[in-house]
RNA sequence: GGCUGGAUGGCAGAGUGGUUAUGCAGCGGACUGCAACUCCGUGUACGCCGGUUCGAUUCCGACUCCAGCCUCCA
């Protein structure tokens, strides 16, 4: 098993802490707004990760925190003129739905940060008693960078470099630029807690240093997240946890790639991303879990109308095959499984799985025409190491059928028409056969006759 | 400016020191009344310049270009 480590920049053999167990955190939403397509391919990718890593039979606990309690939250809720609780809640409520519809599994735990208040105080309060940190007089408590020496390891960075550079906000009350807060004073009136310091509530990083230690331990396998993380939350991280415990924090770190949009890159400064919700108001979710699968995790991911497209049709090859077998396990060559499970094993190469299974379809197509004995094993593996990937989870007839899809003619006329053009077809007058057929096909709708019948799917269109 | 990635056939996208990725599109054939689906066959692609090597798209170095991070962002 070799996985990607951000830290040391090269794969490396993966040996988890104890053996067969493994313990990672990935960092989720900060709940202010609906979950964008950036949002998905992590929840993706990980998703992805912790099936596979299940399958290869480690005992995973995955935890995936909420950010509950932030400025960009405080404002949103000002806005909208309603509780903080309550966006938080519609928010959380709204990202569990997103993440269903694309087939991703929950994680084991999703720690608040506003459920673990005390455990952040405990971390602030060993920083301040190490030296590590200093509440100053406008009652904030700031992290103080230059007194952790490993400072910028995870991104190869110096501080002095850093200092040239500096598009960082200058604070009077920060010993030094760099410094990052701990803990917020609170405005009058502002949603805080008490702590030595006076009220107030957590800064951002902190809470994830503190609820990984709850729920994982002090140093624990892999922690993931998106690719804007790496700098400065994650660098934080480290110095924040390995400065209070002394110990090491993360063994593997893990970043997804970004999202681009038409070529650009998909942000909330630029204003261009596309919430989930709204992309699978026109597209079926599966398919856009496949565009996720598609690409390595690693890899920077195109999104636009054509990249969809041909998901959907890589998708249409699947279920073509899968289409009119009763999958059924039995003996099959395991030199699919064998591939997919080596693609995988190699820094979870999906595109490299995806690969094999194409094989396998293709096996199976075989299969279909001149030995049908063999298709229903070849179909329930096929089923079986797409599930790994969350993938092929619709019946093929939904899929081709675009079930989700309004229909411009209902199911029963469709066998009518069906009927009456095998009624010509066996008076041999197939001027009017295919003529309904296409004036269905005018309509979308795409018949396949087979020895067993005609059957027929939608012939969807990009869509925008 | 600092740091990190990347440049593969028409498109998307893996990978490898010498031997087929895969999907879509194209072309030829089979199946079909004709199609759709499917099957068979088909493409000497690896940014540029040097080096190492019997041999490099794959290793090393320079160069060009692209992207990400250094600011809230997954």
């Amino acid at each position: 098993m070799q996985i990607y480590n951000t830290l040391t920049r090269r794969k490396e053999a993966f040996v988890p802490l104890e053996a067969g167990k493994i313990r990672m955190y990935v960092c989720g939403m900060t709940v202010y707004d609906y979950c964008h397509l950036g949002h998905a391919r992590v929840m993706v990718a990980f998703d992805v990760i912790t099936r596979y890593l299940r399958q290869a039979g480690y005992d995973v606990t995955y935890v995936r925190n909420i950010t509950d309690i932030d400025d960009k939250i405080l404002r949103r809720a000002e806005e909208n003129g309603e509780p903080i609780d309550r966006l938080t809640h519609r928010m959380i409520e709204a990202m569990h739905e997103d993440e269903t519809r694309l087939n991703v599994l929950r994680p084991d735990e999703e720690p608040r940060a506003t459920a673990h208040i005390d455990a952040i105080v405990a971390m602030i309060s060993t920083l301040i008693d190490k030296g590590y940190a200093y509440s100053a007089d406008n009652g904030d408590v700031y992290y103080r960078v230059r007194r952790f020496e490993a400072y910028g390891k995870l991104n190869n960075r110096d501080l002095d470099d850093m200092r040239a550079g500096a598009r960082v906000d200058v604070d009077e009350h920060k010993e030094d630029p760099l410094d990052f807060v701990l803990w917020k004073a609170a405005k009058s009136g502002e949603v805080s807690w008490p702590s030595p310091w006076g009220m107030g509530r957590p800064g951002w990083h902190i809470e994830c240093s503190a609820m990984s230690t709850c729920c994982l331990g002090e140093t624990f396998d892999i922690h993931g997240g998106g690719p804007d993380l790496t700098f400065p939350h994650h660098e934080n991280e480290i110095a924040q946890s390995e400065a209070a415990t002394g110990k090491r924090y993360v063994n593997t770190w893990m970043h997804a790639g970004a999202v681009r949009v038409d070529d650009e890159k998909m942000s909330k400064s630029l204003g261009n991303f596309f919430t989930i919700r709204e992309i699978l108001e026109v597209h079926d979710p599966e398919v856009v879990r496949y565009l996720l699968v598609a690409s390595h995790y690693r890899s920077p991911i195109n999104y636009s109308v054509e990249a969809l497209d041909e998901s959907r049709k890589s998708l249409e090859r699947f279920y073509n095959a899968l289409d009119g077998v009763t999958p059924e396990a039995g003996r099959v060559d395991d030199r699919f499984a064998q591939r997919f499970s080596s693609a995988m094993a190699d820094d979870f190469n999906t595109p490299e799985a995806l690969a094999a299974l194409f094989d396998l379809a293709r096996e199976l197509n075989r299969a279909k025409s001149e030995d049908e004995g063999r298709a229903p094993a070849l179909a329930a593996e096929l089923l079986r190491l797409g599930e790994v990937l969350g993938l092929f989870y619709q019946r093929p007839a939904d899929f081709l059928r675009g079930v989700n899809s309004a229909l411009p003619l209902s199911e029963a006329d469709i066998e009518a028409r069906i009927a009456e053009r095998q009624e010509a077809k066996n008076a041999k007058d197939f001027a009017t056969a295919d003529r309904i057929r296409d004036e269905l096909a005018a309509m979308g709708i795409i018949l396949k006759d087979s020895r067993e019948g005609t059957t027929w799917v939608l012939d969807r269109q990009p869509q925008r």
